[in-house]
DNA sequence: CAGCTTAGG
DNA sequence: GCTG
DNA sequence: CCTA
């Protein structure tokens, strides 16, 4: 994304009433069909009970009341190929749309079949491309394409012509070929040919695993593993807790989850923080807060109006819910920042500075009994909860902007912001404070406008931070 | 050609 | 891979 | 090396 101030409009999805799940069939026009490849069967089973709490029509077998496929690795090609099917005569159209996961995961969150986007496609492109980068290790390269893809995103309108392409920032020889293949052709063969390579799909199985990065699903690879399946019946593979939380609940964390799913937990969250301290402030971050329908987890500021009465608050809300059994895993981190801006830095009981908790909820949900994966004809077999992960960020007041500010996101967003921040201000930004190392000084805020202000930007609602 | 965000554990 |  |  620019830095710039600048002017756009969002498109906006369209947003369902926020009622509990019944499961009644909303669209019977619509018959989706999943294909199942890398994804396990366990992975198919609960994006078809998602599909079907949603009021959508969920075939098990491909026949002729399927509409539209839906598959994780499908190509371009085919995907564009529908597009232009969809805008012919709806009639005569017998044979299904091939679309990919993306397209699902956008109508479980809105709650209804979504406009398919021809830019995601574009997107989609640039961002396997960075991925396939990273994997190779080439950082540099993996962030010029997610720079393109940003850009891309951060348009008012979608992009047609190729001399659109000329006007815009971070689009280069390669990221310019790659787009205009896709307008033109409907695909690109770079791109194709690197979502059929078994090792890039491996890698993007493997670090989806919470506590495996690049390094470890790289290592794994050449030791041969290739499936979830081989992870969970190795007998020598050393995991961590981390990674044996993330393989146990692989399938449960790579859902998305709904923003009401995300208002449950942090109401969870308020009601144990108030019970401990009343007048605690609590804030949906991430994604959320940006207005996104659905994420990856939940992400969840907490403060108090008065300074340093959040000390220790954090141990105490991870401590009830896990008497509670709703906590799967938990990892608490402390913070370094504690007395950032009273000059006086004289050490304050840093007994119990706990500021972040990356956890794993156990949340109640609707039960599935009756839905594919209760086949097996025991009651117990379909449980009534989900795995979601939970970040937990306790700060305060006074570092409480910095902390919005970075944990509204979006990365890419942080990571630009920071660097305009150090190399054309000279300022150091994290998520506790703005430090201006020609003055030598601190810069205390009151609100996130404070801080835009600081760097001399216009400032931008969260919704304009997605890039 | 250098640089590519900034933290905790 | 792209920018300054 | 993993996480945000
Ligand atoms: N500075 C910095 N901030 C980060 C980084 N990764 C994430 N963040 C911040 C910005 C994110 O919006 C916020 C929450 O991270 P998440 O991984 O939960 O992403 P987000 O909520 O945007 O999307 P998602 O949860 O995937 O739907 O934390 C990073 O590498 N550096
Ligand atoms: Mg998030
Ligand atoms: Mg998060």
């Amino acid at each position: 994304m620019s830095l710039a101030p600048r002017k756009r409009s969002r498109h906006s999805l369209p947003v369902g009433p926020t009622k509990d799940e019944v499961e009644v069939l909303k669209f019977p026009d619509i018959g989706l069909f999943l294909v199942v490849r890398k994804m396990g069967s366990s992975r198919r089973s609960f994006l078809t009970a998602l599909a079907r709490r949603k009021g959508f029509r969920v075939e098990e077998a491909y026949s002729e009341r399927v509409t539209h496929v839906i598959a994780e690795h499908n190509s371009g090609a085919e995907v564009m190929q529908c597009l232009e099917r969809q805008v012919e005569k709806r009639e005569e159209g017998r044979s299904p749309m091939l679309l990919h996961i993306s397209w699902f995961t956008e109508c479980m969150a809105a709650r209804e079949p979504v406009k398919i986007e021809p830019r995601h496609l574009l997107e989609d492109a640039l961002e396997t491309l960075s991925k396939e980068a990273s994997f190779c290790g080439s950082d540099g390269r993996s962030l010029a394409f997610i720079r393109a893809a940003s850009v891309l995103r951060s348009l008012p309108s979608t992009l047609t012509t190729i001399e659109e392409l000329n006007r815009l920032p971070g689009f280069g020889e390669h990221s310019k070929r790659v787009v205009q293949e896709i307008l033109e052709d409907g695909f690109s063969a770079e791109v194709e040919r690197v979502t059929q390579k078994e090792k890039y799909q491996t890698m993007k199985l493997f670090t989806n695993i919470f506590g495996v990065g690049m390094k470890t699903a790289n290592r794994w690879y050449q030791e041969g593993l290739r499936s979830l399946g081989d992870l969970r019946n190795s007998q020598k593979l050393k995991l961590s807790k981390q990674q044996e939380a993330g393989l146990q609940h692989y399938e449960d964390l790579n859902m998305p989850v709904s923003r009401a799913e995300a208002d449950l937990i942090a109401k969870m969250v308020e009601e144990v923080a108030h019970s401990f301290l009343p007048g605690t402030i609590i804030t949906l971050a991430g994604g959320f807060r940006r207005g996104k329908l659905s994420g990856h987890d939940v992400d969840i500021l907490i403060t108090h109006a008065q300074e340093g009465r959040e000390e220790g608050l954090l141990s105490k809300v991870i401590g009830q819910l896990q008497s509670q059994g709703l906590i799967l895993y938990h990892d608490l981190k402390r913070n370094s920042y504690h007395d950032a801006f009273s000059p006086d830095s004289k050490s304050t009981s840093n007994m119990d500075h706990f500021e972040r908790s990356f956890s794993i909820f156990r949340l109640k949900v609707a039960s599935h009994i009756g839905d594919i994966g209760a086949r097996d004809h025991s009651p117990e077999s379909s449980k009534d909860w989900k795995a979601v992960r939970v970040d937990l960020v306790v700060t305060p007041i006074s570092q409480y902007p910095y902390a919005l500010l970075g944990w509204t996101g979006s990365k890419h967003f942080e990571r630009e912001l920071r660097r305009f921040s150090c190399n054309e201000k000279k300022m150091v930004l994290n998520s506790h404070a703005l430090y201006d190392t020609v003055e030598q000084k601190i810069l205390a805020a009151t609100c996130e406008e404070d801080i835009f202000l600081y760097l001399g930007l216009e400032y931008m609602p969260p919704s304009d931070r997605n890039a």
